[in-house]
RNA sequence: UGGGGCGUCGCCAAGUGGUAAGGCACCGGUUUUUGGUACCGGCAUUCGCAGGUUCGAAUCCUGCCGCCCCAG
């Protein structure tokens, strides 16, 4: 099968740079590309190198990974370089993700990382190398509309990566490719197996990459290690019900590791005061969000304020309407948490997203 | 040291002769390029302890232990 690149002149007069996690993804899309007869560049980022984690296949981005897709790379005979972004990454994508813990608020590590060092430095990079557009092998498609490229979700609803993209400007979104937005993860593999490539195999990556073990709040605390403090938990009623291990532990919305008992209803994490280190609990019906506060949002959009959105990157969007820098959800939203994204969309196209940097609780239920 | 009440899983709690509900918590799994949610599954051979009655008791009887309340 053949993907077209759009890029705007004959593939063998064009350069492609590819960004190659190591991954079945990108390696695929590595191999599209080179069947295109383009000069094929692929981009490996060193990200960090923890011990354990560059030995743990399927991290993405250290050790094992790096070696993969110089594998990838040498079997399709295509250029390969390897870029150290370590610092860039522990300062853009790390320590903000601890920094947030210590806020009480929960992060989106992938998406400061597209948005920074995938999606800025390697764009920029790639341009250097003269190259006619960078290609991920994230699930979403680049579609041409009556005013220039849109990014849609992927095809696969169970593969979409939108979410994590929303920070895409439309000058990057000008310049990047995503050859595998109408593919199913399973036709991806069998690109992959058909093309010899080592990886067609390799499990998918997930969890947080940069956390070998799955143990974020280790690492966290390590940072940070005021969010290793144990508190109060407080119900919204006042009510102190316990002690808590240390905010690193919660977010809004949570409930299980809560470890109140005797309760007739379960407890769910309603707010987070790090300053106090205490954590506020209640029922559900305490997590009802009518609005939210967006920061820093990235619109690449027409004018439009109605919309649905998605507060994180599973459950569907749900109707929302935008009025200035607030959003006001059609019908109470649970669990939102300060610190996740919230994107907006129209049908399958996404237009821009934000932070969620506070919440407007759905009447009652305050207190405490 | 008079009277009354209570003692069932970590917590709350059904069950008053027929062979231990349920909720919360906890643990495991599923899902998943973030955290969380949700869903599924597991979780008292045993009912404060010791005897007794009975075919059979957490449920009846006796004693002991512990806790609570009202009186003094």
């Amino acid at each position: 099968m053949s993907i077209t690149f759009d890029l705007g002149r004959p593939a063998t007069e064009a350069r492609i740079v590819v960004a190659m996690s190591g991954g079945v993804d990108s390696s695929v899309v590595a191999a599209l590309a080179a069947d295109t007869g383009a000069e094929v560049i692929g981009v490996t980022l060193q990200l960090y190198d923890h011990g354990e984690a560059a030995k743990r296949s399927g991290a993405c981005c250290a050790g094992l990974d790096i070696y993969d897709a110089k594998t990838v790379a040498d079997r399709l005979g295509i250029a390969h370089y390897v870029l150290d972004y370590e610092s860039r990454f522990r300062t853009g994508v790390i320590d903000r993700f601890a920094d947030e813990y210590a806020q009480g608020r929960t992060p989106v590590p992938c998406s400061l990382c597209n948005q920074g060092v995938k999606f800025t430095d390697l764009v920029a990079f790639a341009r250097e190398l003269g190259a006619d557009c960078l290609a991920t092998g994230h699930y979403v498609r680049r579609v041409l509309g009556p005013n220039g490229p849109e990014l849609h979700k992927g095809a696969d609803p169970a593969r979409d990566q939108s979410y994590f993209l929303y920070g895409t400007t439309r000058e990057q979104l000008d310049f990047l490719r995503f050859p595998l937005g109408d593919l199913p993860k399973a036709e991806v593999r069998r690109l992959a197996e058909q093309a010899g490539l080592e990886v067609a195999a390799k499990p998918d990556s997930q969890d947080i990459c940069f956390v070998p073990d799955g143990d974020y709040a280790g690492l966290v605390k390590k940072l940070r290690p005021e969010t290793d403090a144990p508190g109060e938990i407080v119900h919204i009623d006042g009510r102190v019900l316990g002690r808590h291990r240390g905010v690193v532990h919660f977010t809004i919305g949570q409930r299980r590791g809560i470890e109140v008992g005797g309760q007739a209803e379960p407890l769910f994490v309603v707010r987070i005061e790090p300053d106090r280190q205490r954590l506020v609990v209640g029922p559900r019906s305490a997590l009802a969000v009518e609005s939210m506060h967006i920061e820093d949002r990235n619109w690449i959009g027409e004018d439009q304020a109605q919309v649905t959105v998605k507060v994180r990157s599973l459950a569907p969007p749900v109707p929302a309407r935008i009025e200035g820098e607030w959003l006001r959800f059609e019908r109470p939203e649970y669990g939102v948490a300060p610190g996740q994204a919230a994107v907006f969309y129209d049908g399958s196209r996404l237009l821009g997203g934000g932070w969620i940097a506070e919440t407007a609780a759905a009447r009652a239920s305050l207190a405490a």
